[in-house]
DNA sequence: GCACAGGTAGATT
DNA sequence: AATCTACCTGTG
């Protein structure tokens, strides 16, 4: 019996990907809802989607994936591709040949790119992530989803992952959506703190609430020009700069946005000479430096200098 | 036990 | 306009 379908090719991206960037690509921030299993698989759930994906055993940079037996695999095939594939980019067009050390961050993570995440969730998933490591903010969605998020299997159906995320002595299956921005809308704030979100949780609650007052506001600034969504993001309770930037970036596929986060202050300051620079004006030279495609520097800069603290010289 | 974590917002110089 | 500081809570 068989819960999963048999692996299958994922259709072709712009770049091919090695194991270690697939690694960073799903696993390295962009996202939270992705969870390493042994062998190289990972697990992963955005939209209604659920997946498993690996690198192809037989072709390097090619990749597999695997759907749950209820889904219709060509359908989660199109969905993968698009979610993978992320915006149009063009990683040679950025500065490198004048910029050693962005050609050294690019050779290092080579296939990187930035994802194209639904733009609700990864609002959501931004908002929690305000000084939180990754694995906490992981715990969080995981417990939203679980608690306030629709079933990702059919009515009758059991969910077929085993793979699991600890939270305390608590341990919380993948088996839910997160919950839509309607649907937090009826999740008092209380839950939302039972959901380990601490002082988030009246962002989600306030967003929600506006979000819930004027319809169809969150999706008009999906597709307005770059400085409009941002003005208007800034707008919600929760988000400021940072927060705006990584939801354009990861979830509205804006290359331009260039977020900076502690990461990313610590790599201009040191690596540009940039000592006692606010983070204001880190934005504003790396879009000036990097240009139309900043935030996609961005992302090798960040994978960059996290692997750099993770085995110092 | 305790510092610290992909920040934000409001108060205080 | 620059510089504090409170805000929650799990992890190492």
């Amino acid at each position: 019996m068989t819960v999963w379908h048999p692996w299958q090719p994922v259709p072709p991206l712009p770049r091919p990907i090695p194991a270690a960037v697939l690694a960073e690509l799903l696993d390295g921030g962009q996202a939270f809802r992705w969870h390493r299993l042994p062998e190289g698989v990972f697990e992963g759930v955005w939209s209604r989607h659920h997946v498993r994906v690996r690198p192809a055993p037989a072709a390097p940079g090619a990749l597999e994936f695997t759907a749950p037996a209820w889904a219709d695999p060509a359908a989660t095939a199109a969905a993968l591709r698009t979610y993978l594939a992320g915006p149009p980019a063009d990683p040679d067009a950025l500065p490198w040949r004048s910029d050693p050390h962005l050609a050294a961050c690019l050779a290092a993570f080579p296939g990187l790119s930035i994802l194209r995440q639904p733009f609700g969730e990864t609002l959501l998933g931004f908002v929690c992530s305000a000084t939180k490591q990754i694995v906490q903010i992981k715990q969080m969605l995981a417990l939203l989803a679980a608690r306030h998020g629709q079933p990702l299997h059919p009515p009758g159906a059991a969910p077929v992952s085993d793979s699991v995320l600890r939270h305390s002595d608590l341990v919380i299956r993948i088996s839910h959506r997160l919950p839509t921005w309607p649907e937090l809308a009826a999740v008092s704030v209380e839950q939302l703190r039972a959901c380990a979100l601490g002082f988030r949780a009246r962002h989600v609650a306030g967003i929600a609430a506006r979000l819930a007052a004027e319809p169809g506001w969150l999706e008009a600034i999906e597709h307005a020009p770059y400085a409009e969504a941002k003005a208007r993001l800034l707008t919600l309770p929760g988000v400021g700069e940072k927060v705006a930037d990584c939801v354009l970036l990861f979830g509205a596929g804006r290359l331009e946005a260039f977020p900076v986060d502690t990461w990313i202050l610590k790599a201009m300051t040191r690596r540009y000479g940039l000592d006692g620079w606010p983070p204001a004006q880190v934005a504003h030279f790396g879009r000036i430096h990097f240009g139309p495609q900043a935030g996609l520097a961005q992302q090798f800069l960040f994978a960059h200098e996290r692997a750099a603290a993770r085995s110092p010289r």
